[in-house]
RNA sequence: GUGGGAGUAGCUCAACUGGCAGAGCACCGGACUGUGGCUCCGGUUGUUGCGGGUUCGAUUCCCGUCUCCCACCCCA
């Protein structure tokens, strides 16, 4: 039997209608936030997220569906190509490609697979998928303003709250600009270096590969050396220092909780300033359901002009984990069972079946080989509103038995009364 | 990529140290020829993940492999 790949799987009913919940959500959401939708291919050039996410990230290094492009002649080489491990590259490629800065701030959302080989685990798969935003544009149109990140975070907890999940935690820490960075790691090592033989092997690997990654270690006895440690907070600039300050200032004054936290770095070259984070209980090792940041210099190092922007992705196979209890609730029942009694009986149904879904109500339909007890049986498993029976005594009545499944109560409706009937009696 | 656990019916799970593959739920049919949920009866539940080995005999023991789960790495 052929199965689907590793760390792939089908969306299956009734939970795709919890997915298409979700989306609904987020598109209301991007709407009164003013987002608009993009769509970007799937695989770009490998450069593009080379040079964007980072050469030594593990993304890039080690995580990423590459393979080679046939040239157009046989012989030729092609291009190198990559299924996107992301879409803040892509985005921002179409930016520049679109000279989408003539139009100003450009508010783009979308929702979408990447891919990412990685081990799988719950809520962690080689395609997964992303719903994410960007507000990028030129400084002179406001992209640089702390009121950006407020409002793409006030936007975030909008949506969340909406979804119906509540002990969510927004964590924030600025990280400054790659010069406050580039003196930081400097300090971050020196710090170490006398230290780290006490450290716990992972955290030696660390300090040499990437010392930020030092604020993740969970040993307990490494925990009073990492206390000591410099803080990305002593090494902001004054024009940094400000901003966050400013951004956790709108937070507070439209009622945004957030807590900081100044062991938080992102692990993507790109971003700058603000980042954030935020997560759930419950998901075990995998608490973190959205994150994000800014990323003011993402354009110029793609060959782009000066734009700054902030953007996050969610994951939304783990949103979708954390909501899963409600898939039944939010999947749309039958209205109405018809059910045809008796031979011939299939294309009166056909008629009356037909003209109900042109009023907008969903309809199920039965054979007329069924038995009825069958129909009913069909019908209340599917969580039908009503069964509508379509029989001779019916057709020759000109009235047909309703049965309302819930109640029991059963009446007899003329054939013209039935759209409306069931129109103003519909499931949900 | 590293370490550990697990794969048996559509689902959740049993089968003492190797001895005829089971239960509940779900599904289909009947009791009930035009009325569901309750009850009773009957039925299929199946390449025991896949491949090899040991054995008279393997769901069980051994090797390989695939997938899932947990942790690490990293990240959404």
């Amino acid at each position: 039997m052929i199965k689907a790949v590793r760390g792939t799987r089908d969306l299956l009913p009734p939970e795709t209608a919890l997915w298409n919940f979700v989306e609904a959500a987020a598109r209301d959401v991007f709407r009164a936030y003013n987002f608009q939708e993009i769509r970007t291919p799937i695989f770009e050039e490998t450069q593009l997220f080379a040079r964007s996410v980072g050469e030594e990230t593990d993304i890039v290094s080690k995580e990423m569906y590459t393979w080679e492009d046939r040239g157009r002649a046989q012989s030729d080489k092609g291009q190198s190509l990559t299924l996107r491990p992301e879409n803040t590259a892509g985005v921002v490629r179409a930016y520049i490609e679109h000279k989408l800065w003539e139009r100003g701030l450009s508010k783009l959302f979308y929702i979408g697979p990447q891919f990412r080989r990685e081990r799988p685990q719950k809520g962690r798969y080689r395609q997964f998928y992303q719903i994410g935003a960007e507000a990028i544009g030129p400084a002179t149109a406001g992209s640089e303003s702390p009121a950006r990140d407020a409002e793409v975070l006030e936007l975030l907890a909008t949506f969340l709250d909406r979804l119906g999940i509540n002990d969510w935690n927004l964590e924030l820490n600025s990280v400054g600009c790659p010069k406050d960075r580039e003196g930081y790691n400097e300090a971050l090592r020196k710090a170490l270096e006398p230290v780290v033989g006490k450290m716990c092997a992972d955290c030696q690997r660390r300090a040499v590969t990437n010392p930020l990654r030092v604020f993740d270690c969970k040993v307990p006895e490494d925990q009073p050396i990492i206390e000591t440690l410099p803080r990305i907070g002593q090494f902001l600039d004054e024009g940094c220092r400000q901003h966050f300050e400013q951004v956790q200032d709108i937070l507070k004054a439209v009622g945004v909780p957030f807590v900081l936290n100044d062991r938080l770095v992102r692990g993507l070259d790109y971003y700058t300033r603000t980042a954030f984070e935020f997560t759930h209980g419950a998901l075990g090792a995998q608490n973190a359901i959205l994150g994000g940041g800014r990323y003011d210099g993402l354009s110029e190092s793609l060959g782009g002009p000066s734009a700054p922007g902030i953007g996050f992705a969610i994951g939304e196979d783990r949103l979708v984990l954390a909501l899963k209890e409600s898939a039944e609730a939010v999947m749309r029942k039958p209205d109405v069972y018809v059910a045809p009694l008796g031979a011939g009986m299939n294309r009166e149904a056909a008629r009356i079946a037909r003209e109900l879904r042109r009023h907008d109500v969903v309809v199920e339909m039965g054979d007329e080989t069924f038995r009825l007890k069958k129909s009913f049986e069909t019908a209340s498993k599917m969580s039908a509103k009503f069964a509508l029976i379509v029989g001779e005594n019916e057709v020759k009545a000109g009235a047909f038995a309703l049965k309302n499944l819930e109640t029991g109560e059963q009446v007899s409706v003329p054939r013209g009364e039935l759209p409306q009937k069931l129109q103003s009696n519909r499931n949900s």
